[in-house]
RNA sequence: GGUCCCAUAGCUCAGCUGGAUAGAGCAACUGCCUUCUAAGCAGUAGGUCUUUGGUUCGAAUCCAAAUGGGAUCACCA
C-alpha cells in the first residue's frame, strides 16, 4: 500500500512534469482518498498547480490522468471532477497487493532501535481503582502495544505512590475503628477496604470540623485544628523517623491494597515490566537539589528553601525543596526521571498522567532542561481528561465513585444478558460462557474508553450500559467471530486457499477492493498512532476495517460462489481481515473470540 | 487575574499535514434472516462545524479576538 502510494507519487511527478514541465519532489505531493460517491481510489487536487500550468483546473485534471492512463501501469482509469483528479487502480494491481500482505503476517514495523518507558496506571495505596484510573491504564497498556509494534523498545513501568499524609488517613482510621479486621474478615478486597477507611476518616475528619466551627472557630483554622488531621500529621511524621509500629500497620495495609490491585490489574489484562515505589524514590531529587544549586540553575531563599525561576519558560517561580530540607512532590519526581534515564537510558519517556497535571509535567520538563538534562527533551507528557458521571466529577473522599471492579462485574453480567438474549450460548460449557463474557464486557469498556480522543474529558452514565451495537468492542468482535466460523467451515470443506489456490480470479467485487485497501492501511495506520501516541486512532481504524469487511460479508457468498478460485479468494481475504483486526484490537489491548 | 485545554447532528464521538455536497454510532422511521452468526447490512430524517474577523484559488481544519465550559497557578500529591 505504502508502495502503491510511492508509486502514483512518483507517476504524478513525471506527469507534471512532461505535461506542464513543472517540477515537484513525489514526497510532497499529497494524495487523498477518494470520496465515495466518485469512482477510484486515490485522488489529486490540481488547484495549486494552475498558475504554474497556465491551465484551468480541470484541464489539469484531464492533461494528467490521460498521461497517467498511458504510462503509469497501476492507474486503470481515472475521471475528472472540477479540480479533482479521481484515479482508479487496476484490479491486478489490488490482488497483487493482497498477495504481498499475505506473505508479511508480522505486522510490525522495522525495528527503531529505540527505546521507550511507559509510566501508567501509578495508583495510590489508600483506595481502589476506579474508572479514571481505568482510562489510564488501558491508556498507558495500549500506547506501550502500539510503540512496541512501530518498532520501539518498550518498558512499562508502574509509580506506586505508597506514602504521605493521604495513606496515613486510611491508616489512622483504621487504627481507631478497624478492629485489626482482614480483608478476609471483612470478605472484600485489600485495597477496598483501605478504601474503606479512607472515606471513614473523612466522614469523622468532617465531623470534628463542623464540631470546631460551631464552637465558633473559622473554617480554615478547623480544617488545620481537628484533631484527626494533627494526628495524621503526626503519624506522617513517625512515619519517616522510621517508627517501628506505624511501619508495620504501613507494610500491613499496604501489602493487602497491592493484593487487590493485583487481582484488579489481571482482571483487566495490564501489566508492567517494572514497579517503582514512592517510598523508596521520594528522597532521591535531593542529589539533583545539589546540582542544581552547583550549576545556579537553583537558588536558596534566606529561610532556606530551594526555588526555581521558570519566567523566562513563561511559567513561574517553583519550589524544589522545603526550608526543612524535606522534598516535595516535583523533587521526587525529578528523581525518579534520573534514576529511570540511568536504568534504561530511554529516547522518550511517557507519562500517562491526567490533565490536572499539565502544569507540572511543564515545570519538571523545564527543570530538567535547564538542568542540561539529556533526556529532558524525550519526555512526552500523555495528558488525559477526566471521566464524568452525569453528577459531576468523581471523588474518591466522598465515595462517589464509580469503583473500577465493580463496573467490571457488571459489564460481565451485561455481556451474559446481551448474549443469552440473542441466544448465542449454545454448545458452550461454563467456563467457555465466562471466558467469552470477560472477553465482550473488556472489549465494550477498553473500546469505550479508548476510541475518544484522550484529550478530551468525556461522560460515563452508569444508568446506560455500554454498548455492544454500533461503534462498540463487540461490534468488532463479532466480526471476528463471523470469520473465524467461515474458517472453520472452510477447514470442514478441505477448502485450500493458500495463494496458489487463487491464481486466477476474474474480477474483483466492489467490496473486496475496499477491503484490501483498508487492509493496506494498516502499517501506516500504526505509524501515524505511535507517532500520536494515540489508541484513538486504532480503534477507528479497526471499525471501519470491520465494517468494510461486514458490507462484503453480506453482498457476496463465499461457499455459494461456483468459481472456485474466487470462493478461495475470499476465504483467504476474511483470513487475513480476521488476522488485521486480532493485531488491532490487541494494540487495544482487547481480546477477540472465535465464537459468539 | 495569568497560563493551558475543550466547543462538530437530540445524545456520544470521527474528521490525518487546509480541498469536492462535513462523516459514524446511539435514539427515531423503512426495508432485508428456506443462503457462510441479523451483536449484521441497506436506506430515510437530522448541521448557520459556538461567534466575529484574518490568511488562501479553497477553512470544521491555520492565525487573532470574543463567548461558554474545564484544568491549573500549594512549603498537597
Amino acid at each position: 500500500m505504502k508502495n502503491l502510494e510511492q508509486k502514483i507519487r512518483t507517476a504524478l511527478a513525471a506527469a507534471l512534469q512532461n505535461t506542464f514541465s513543472i517540477a515537484v519532489e513525489p514526497a510532497t505531493i499529497s494524495l487523498q482518498p477518494t470520496r465515495k460517491e466518485f469512482a477510484g481510489t486515490f485522488t489529486f487536487v490540481t488547484f495549486p498547480y494552475t498558475k504554474q500550468a497556465g491551465k484551468g483546473p480541470e484541464q489539469i485534471g484531464q492533461a494528467l490522468g490521460e498521461y497517467l492512463k498511458e504510462n503509469a501501469p497501476e492507474i486503470s482509469g481515472f475521471n475528472v471532477v472540477k479540480g479533482f483528479l479521481n484515479l482508479e487502480i487496476g484490479e491486478n494491481v489490488w490482488l497483487e497487493l493482497f498477495r504481498e500482505m499475505l506473505g508479511n503476517t508480522e505486522g510490525k514495523l522495522p525495528d527503531t532501535g529505540k527505546k521507550i518507558v511507559v509510566e501508567y496506571s501509578s495508583p495510590n495505596t489508600n483506595k481502589p481503582l476506579h474508572l479514571g484510573h481505568l482510562r489510564n491504564n488501558f491508556l498507558g497498556y495500549s500506547v506501550s502495544e502500539i510503540l512496541e509494534a512501530a518498532g520501539n523498545h518498550v518498558t512499562k513501568v508502574n509509580l506506586v505512590n505508597d506514602r504521605g499524609i493521604h495513606i496515613c488517613k486510611s491508616m489512622l482510621a483504621y487504627q481507631l475503628f478497624g478492629n485489626e479486621e482482614t480483608p478476609e474478615q471483612a470478605g472484600i478486597k485489600g485495597d477496598h477496604l483501605a478504601g474503606r477507611y479512607y472515606v471513614m476518616f473523612d466522614k469523622a475528619y468532617k465531623q470534628e470540623i463542623d464540631e470546631l466551627v460551631k464552637n465558633g472557630m473559622e473554617v480554615e483554622t478547623a480544617k488545620k485544628e481537628a484533631p484527626l488531621m494533627k494526628e495524621a500529621q503526626e503519624m506522617l511524621k513517625k512515619w519517616e523517623q522510621g517508627d517501628a509500629e506505624v511501619l508495620a500497620l504501613w507494610k500491613q495495609m499496604n501489602a493487602w491494597v497491592y493484593q487487590g490491585f493485583d487481582e484488579t490489574y489481571q482482571n483487566i489484562g495490564v501489566d508492567f515490566h517494572k514497579y517503582y515505589y514512592e517510598s523508596e524514590t521520594y528522597l532521591l531529587g535531593k542529589e539533583r537539589v545539589e546540582e542544581g544549586l552547583a550549576k545556579g540553575v537553583f537558588y536558596k531563599k534566606p529561610d532556606g528553601s530551594v526555588w526555581v525561576d521558570l519566567k523566562e519558560e513563561g511559567l513561574d517561580e517553583k519550589l524544589v525543596l522545603r526550608a526543612d530540607g524535606t522534598s516535595v512532590y516535583i523533587t521526587q519526581d525529578l528523581g525518579t526521571a534520573e534514576l529511570k534515564y540511568q536504568e534504561f537510558s530511554y529516547d522518550t519517556s511517557v507519562y500517562v498522567i491526567a490533565d490536572e497535571q499539565n502544569y507540572h509535567m511543564q515545570v519538571l520538563k523545564a527543570i530538567l532542561k535547564n538542568l542540561g538534562k539529556p533526556y529532558a527533551d524525550g519526555i512526552y507528557h500523555l495528558s488525559y481528561g477526566m471521566v464524568d458521571l452525569p453528577s459531576g466529577k468523581m471523588k474518591s473522599r466522598e465515595g462517589t465513585v464509580v469503583d473500577a471492579d465493580e463496573l467490571v462485574e457488571e459489564m460481565n453480567e451485561t455481556a451474559r444478558r446481551k448474549t443469552e438474549e440473542l441466544g448465542k450460548i449454545e454448545g458452550f460449557s461454563e467456563m467457555e460462557a465466562k471466558e467469552l463474557y470477560h472477553k465482550l464486557a473488556m472489549g465494550a469498556l477498553k473500546y469505550f474508553l479508548l476510541k475518544v480522543d484522550p484529550k478530551k474529558r468525556m461522560l460515563f452514565n452508569p444508568e446506560e450500559s455500554i454498548e455492544f451495537q454500533g461503534n462498540t468492542g463487540p461490534f468488532i468482535q463479532y466480526t471476528h467471530a463471523r470469520i473465524a466460523a467461515i474458517l472453520r467451515k472452510a477447514a470442514e470443506m478441505d477448502i485450500a486457499y493458500d495463494e496458489a489456490a487463487f491464481a486466477k480470479v476474474p474480477a474483483l467485487h466492489e467490496t473486496e477492493a475496499e477491503v484490501i485497501v483498508q487492509l493496506g492501511g494498516y502499517e501506516k495506520m500504526v505509524q501515524e498512532a505511535a507517532n500520536l501516541f494515540a489508541p484513538s486512532i486504532v480503534a477507528q481504524y479497526a471499525y471501519e476495517l470491520a465494517k468494510a469487511y461486514n458490507r462484503f460479508y453480506t453482498e457476496v457468498s463465499i461457499f455459494q460462489e461456483t468459481n472456485l478460485e474466487t470462493r478461495s479468494f475470499r476465504i483467504a481475504l476474511s483470513g487475513q481481515v480476521a488476522r488485521t483486526i486480532k493485531k488491532a484490537m490487541g494494540l487495544l489491548g482487547i481480546q477477540v473470540p472465535d465464537r459468539m
